[in-house]
DNA sequence: AGCACGCCGACT
DNA sequence: GTCGGCGTGCTC
């Protein structure tokens, strides 16, 4: 007998329940089943199908095993390395091996004989299978023997179709009791299908790569670490505008000439189709682009051409550090301190963690790059772990931008209560006059961030979310940032009858009072009112970038990568916004938010001016800031850091439970506590802090509370934390509640 | 998460 | 007794 058992990793296993499941292969499969590929297996007492992922194949047991259905793939679809890399992730990021491995693949990959079968997801629907008012008095008839019941058909007759999983979580009621009423005909299931978006591509001839001397420096002492043949980690520092993007291209030609293959991840594509054109350009067919807006078919052809070798050079955000190639010399992370790295849903890894693994396992260079490095990056830079790098000047030795605080408080003693400070206003006029273009950042879309009563101080919250609703003039009508809640806006309080106030600024606020200063000037509104279709984004740009317009106004997506010439003023409308946020990194997010902003201006031949408007002109970070003073920053950081004891110093996990009662979710988290107190007894290394609700503690009627534990991330400590899940969440007193773990928490 | 088994309460 | 809702425990 052979190897006629296969250990496989199967969709339907929840974490607390994950491991190898072991199948009997039929023996008319035996010759075609292999590590990697993935099969269909049933699973469960109902023996529901399930897909799995064959982990190895073992001699045949006298144990009476069920038996593999059928294999999905002629060939395996994943290698060797990504197994060990999913089993690497489930311990690493409290994941299932599926769900790590899942990631690995094109979003949707569902393909047999070369045919799409399915790649959309889908959603089941509960609708009423029966009248309205049929159903309200059939609700009154099971009231009393069936309530549950009862309760799902008032909610349908009230909602007429709803998905399943939203009856369960309204009424409480079990799948049981969903699939008793379908079956005496009450409702009808429904399968509703979500469908992807299609792509855009554009190529552009290659210009010359001329590096400066710095570039030149920087190349030289980073290129040999490619091929030292051991893995290796450095930092590239450099200003914005000191053009890293040709110092990348550079040591990509540096891996591909040793016959290695490169990755570049960056932080958002849909924001930088510069970047990704220059990319496109310089390696044409030899290069993949991996962004959101390619639709199933695409992004299963691309991956296929990663995987088969035509493709050397992958450019891609987060998942792209998976991308399938082999012998990888060099893994760039553009902007490395961006949080769009670090998935928030599972598995929760960050693209650094796996691209650490990966060049640990094919030795070669993992490049962080940025302008504003996140303080645990330089840390490890200048302990040493990391090589360290720096481009001081600017490219074409442009000089950075000189720049002007705004107090905005002397501004309000003066009389002037608007977003736009008279020094901004000031300097806005000069660069109309001069036919020079702006760009004005503030942190918030919408009309007014808050509506509040004027008598009795009432505002308007989200009933779903614990947050105030947004403003919006152009419909009149309040909505939700969180849940996408939409609701008009009543004439008055309607708590006291009083008179509504609109509190603070937003987009659409501040385009009016641009408007208001500089009658008939071009304004570009970019946020994520305007910038539904990845589209309309690069024609707001290309309007903008042909003059048709003045000023740039929008939220962060006017901060990152864009490159006008003509731009010689920039203005942060808030600079205070995130700085108080209860969050370790708040102060790194504001530090990095405002040189971003700042960097946009005066990339062309003429200087660059930036206004920064804040209440707290005094605070270290707004100085450092408006100085891009990095270092001085990091050195008030790092001091700050290390009393709080918060990363890099120490590392931070969290334990977090969600659910709809919010008194069960909270007696889920202190069971944790307890639970992982009992075994950390003892060690002082170890600090547990909470329960704490979520930043944001209530989304979509869904309650989150978290426990936060600061410790060094070892394997003992996360062995304890994943016993902890799963004691916790098979408690039958977690029932509903959902329970995770994230290792590498970001605020 | 989902499915069958089996307990228990309501009604013939 | 017996029917059926719904809580409980298990998943190769």
């Amino acid at each position: 007998m052979g190897q006629n058992i296969a250990k496989i990793a199967v969709s339907a296993a929840t974490y607390s329940i994950d491991k190898p499941y072991d199948y009997e292969i039929p023996e008319d499969m035996t010759s075609q089943v292999v590590p990697g590929m993935r099969v269909l297996v049933p699973f469960g007492r109902g023996n529901r199908r399930s897909e799995g992922v064959i982990l190895s194949l073992v001699p045949s047991s006298k144990k009476r095993l069920k038996m593999v259905e059928r294999a999905l793939d002629e060939a395996p679809v994943l290698s060797e390395e990504n197994l060990r890399l999913a089993l690497w992730m489930s311990d690493r990021f409290f994941c299932t091996v599926f769900d790590a491995l899942r990631a690995m693949l094109p979003a949707g990959m569902w393909f047999k004989d070369g045919v799409m079968r399915q790649s959309d997801k889908i959603v089941k629907v509960a609708a009423l299978g029966v009248q309205n008012d049929e159903a309200y008095d059939l609700a009154k008839q099971k009231k009393a023997r069936a309530p549950r019941q009862a309760d799902v058909l008032e909610l349908l007759a009230g909602a007429q179709s709803m998905p399943i999983k939203d009856i369960y979580r309204l009424t409480g009621a079990t799948s049981a009791v969903v699939a008793a009423l379908e079956k005496q005909g009450l409702v009808r299931i429904e399968e509703h299908r979500v469908y992807r978006r299609p792509s855009i591509r554009a190529v552009e001839k290659p210009g010359p790569i001329e590096l400066s001397a710095e570039q030149q420096e920087a190349f030289d002492g980073i290129a040999p670490l490619i091929g030292s043949g051991k893995p290796e980690a450095a930092l590239l520092y450099g200003v914005t505008g000191s053009g890293k993007t040709l110092v990348y291209i550079r040591l990509i030609k540096a891996a591909l000439q040793l016959g290695k293959t490169a990755i570049v991840l960056v932080p958002e594509i849909a924001l930088t189709p510069q970047t990704v054109r220059i990319f496109a350009s310089y390696f044409g067919d030899s290069v993949a682009v991996l962004h959101s807006a390619l639709g199933t078919g695409e992004r299963y052809d691309e991956w296929k051409r990663i995987r088969s070798g035509e493709v050397q050079v992958v450019v891609g955000t987060r998942s792209a550090v998976f991308a399938p190639l082999s012998d990888i010399g060099l893994i760039v992370i553009d902007e490395e301190q961006e949080h769009t790295y670090k998935s928030e849903s599972a598995p929760r890894y960050h693209a650094r963690e796996i691209a650490k693994y990966r060049i640990t396992h094919s030795g070669g260079l993992i490049l962080l790059s940025s302008a504003t490095p996140s303080v645990e990056s330089m840390y490890n830079a200048k302990a040493g772990r990391y090589g360290f790098f720096r481009i001081r000047g600017r490219y074409n030795s442009k000089d950075l931008p000189s720049v002007i605080i705004a107090d905005m408080r002397q501004e309000l003693k003066s009389g002037n209560g608007g977003s736009i400070s008279s020094v901004l206003q000031s300097e806005l006029e000069h660069n109309i006059q001069n036919g020079e273009q702006s760009i004005l950042f503030i942190n918030r879309r919408g009309t007014h961030p808050l509506v509040a009563c004027g008598e009795c101080g009432f505002t308007f919250r989200c009933d779903k979310c614990t947050v105030n609703m947004t403003y919006h003039a152009s419909d009149r009508k309040l909505l939700c940032h969180y849940c996408g809640t939409y609701k008009p806006i009543p004439n008055a309080c309607p708590d006291c009858g009083g008179k509504l106030k609109y509190v603070g600024a937003g987009t659409q606020k501040v385009e009016s009072e641009l408007l208001e200063l500089f009658p008939g000037i071009g304004i570009i509104r970019m946020d994520a009112d305007t910038v539904s279709r990845i589209n309309s984004h690069d024609k707001l740009l290309t309007k903008f970038r042909d003059g048709k317009a003045q000023i740039l106004l929008g939220t962060q997506m006017v901060t990152k990568g864009l490159d006008f010439e003509n731009v010689t003023l920039v203005g942060v409308l808030s600079a205070d916004s995130s700085l108080y946020m209860s969050d370790y990194r708040a102060h790194e997010k504001t530090f990095s938010l405002i040189t971003q902003v700042v960097g946009r201006s005066g990339r062309g031949e003429k200087p660059g001016r930036a206004v920064i408007q804040t209440f707290t002109p005094g605070h270290d970070v707004i100085k450092t800031a408006s100085k891009q003073d990095y270092d001085e920053f990091y050195e008030h950081e790092i001091v700050f850091r290390r009393a709080m004891g918060s990363p890099p110093i120490r590392d931070l996990m969290t334990l977090s439970a969600v659910g709809t009662e919010e008194a069960l979710v909270v007696l889920a988290c202190h069971r944790m506590y307890n639970v992982l107190s009992n075994h950390f007894c003892g060690d002082s290394g170890i600090k547990l802090l909470g329960p704490a609700p979520a930043l944001v503690s209530k989304v979509n009627n869904r309650y989150r509370y978290r426990l936060l534990v600061s410790c060094e991330n070892s394997k003992k400590v996360r062995d304890t934390i994943a016993h902890t899940i799963r004691i916790i969440s098979s408690d039958r007193e977690s029932k509903g509640i959902s329970i995770f773990a994230d290792a590498d928490v970001y605020d």
